[in-house]
DNA sequence: ATAGCCATGCATGATAATCA
DNA sequence: TGATTATCATGCATGGCTAT
């Protein structure tokens, strides 16, 4: 399994045998995954997850079907800016977005997002008209929460989410434009909740029915062009965000579960 | 605190070029 | 040949400034 039987003469490709095929693996930028290996993987995430190894990491959830209703009253830029203020998410029934202490008013935000005044407001106009945030007066000045039907760090209450890292993803987030890191909202669902394939079905129990989705299929969803959706996609596997590994001509994408994570316990799905 | 003005820079979509 | 990337014109965002 996986005997690489020749290098090409760019250094860095090889063939992968599996018995009666073969593919070619550029191993800079792809991975080669046994099926022990990744059994292995998913066991030691179920014991992560169930608590037993690994650091507690604090998280935020988030609700897969509000977030598909988003994605298309949304542009990038505002799912993106969304994305990038769920680190800043403080535990509690409120949903207050809080930094060093402080709720955050529309200057925080404008710094958290990486916006100049007038968009940041723009963008928070927007996203409190669809509901997506919940603003409130404090003195002067308005400062922002988090519907608690999009992302909570409290209970699921049955419905079906993926959990954020906070501290990850923030430092992720913030080498990504908004526009990149709205792409990964808007797929945020669509990651398979037990190999983390990006896929048509991400919720399909049988390993060989998972469609995985393609680039242009994500930029026909995201109503954005092949090109961009190339960009896009290029910029979140190079930041190791997602990962991408290709096998007979046809292109896979994972997500990085540093980064986001999906419980595997059947009570937590539907 | 918010918004208009305007030159400049950057992301975008269409499409051509290149890659494997 | 189909997948991926480069090119380029266009339009939106920004910075610096001023005005409410």
């Amino acid at each position: 399994m996986n005997e690489p039987v020749r290098r090409t003469g760019s250094g860095l490709e090889f063939y992968e045998v599996d018995g009666k095929h073969k593919a070619l693996v550029d191993l800079e930028t792809h991975v080669v995954t046994s099926k022990k290996q990744r059994d292995a993987y998913r066991r030691k995430k179920e014991l992560e997850e169930l608590g037993i190894q690994g650091r507690t990491r604090s998280f935020v959830l988030c609700f897969h079907d509000p977030i598909r209703a988003l994605m298309g009253r949304l542009t990038l830029d505002e799912m993106g800016a969304l994305i990038k203020l769920l680190p800043y998410l403080k535990y509690g029934e409120a949903g207050d977005l809080v930094h060093q202490g402080k709720r955050m008013d529309k200057a925080a935000i404008g710094k958290a997002i990486g916006k100049k005044q007038r968009q940041t407001a723009a963008i928070l106009s927007k996203l409190t008209k669809e509901g997506a945030l919940i603003a409130k007066k404090e003195g002067r000045k308005s400062v922002y929460a988090v519907a608690k039907e999009i992302h909570t760090m409290g209970e699921a209450g049955g419905n079906m989410f993926t959990k954020l890292f906070q501290t990850y993803a923030k430092k992720q987030l913030e080498k990504l434009t908004t526009q990149q890191a709205g792409v990964l909202y808007a797929l945020l669902p669509f990651f398979h909740y037990r190999d983390y394939i990006l896929a048509v079905n991400p919720n399909e129990t049988d390993d060989d029915l998972i469609e995985p989705m393609n680039i242009e299929e994500v930029g026909k969803m995201l109503g954005i062009s092949k090109a961009s959706a190339y960009r896009h996609i290029g910029a979140l596997t190079r930041e190791g965000i997602m990962l991408e590994t290709r096998a007979y001509g046809v292109s896979t994408f994972y997500v990085n579960p540093d980064f986001m994570f999906r419980a595997t316990r059947g009570n937590e799905f539907t």
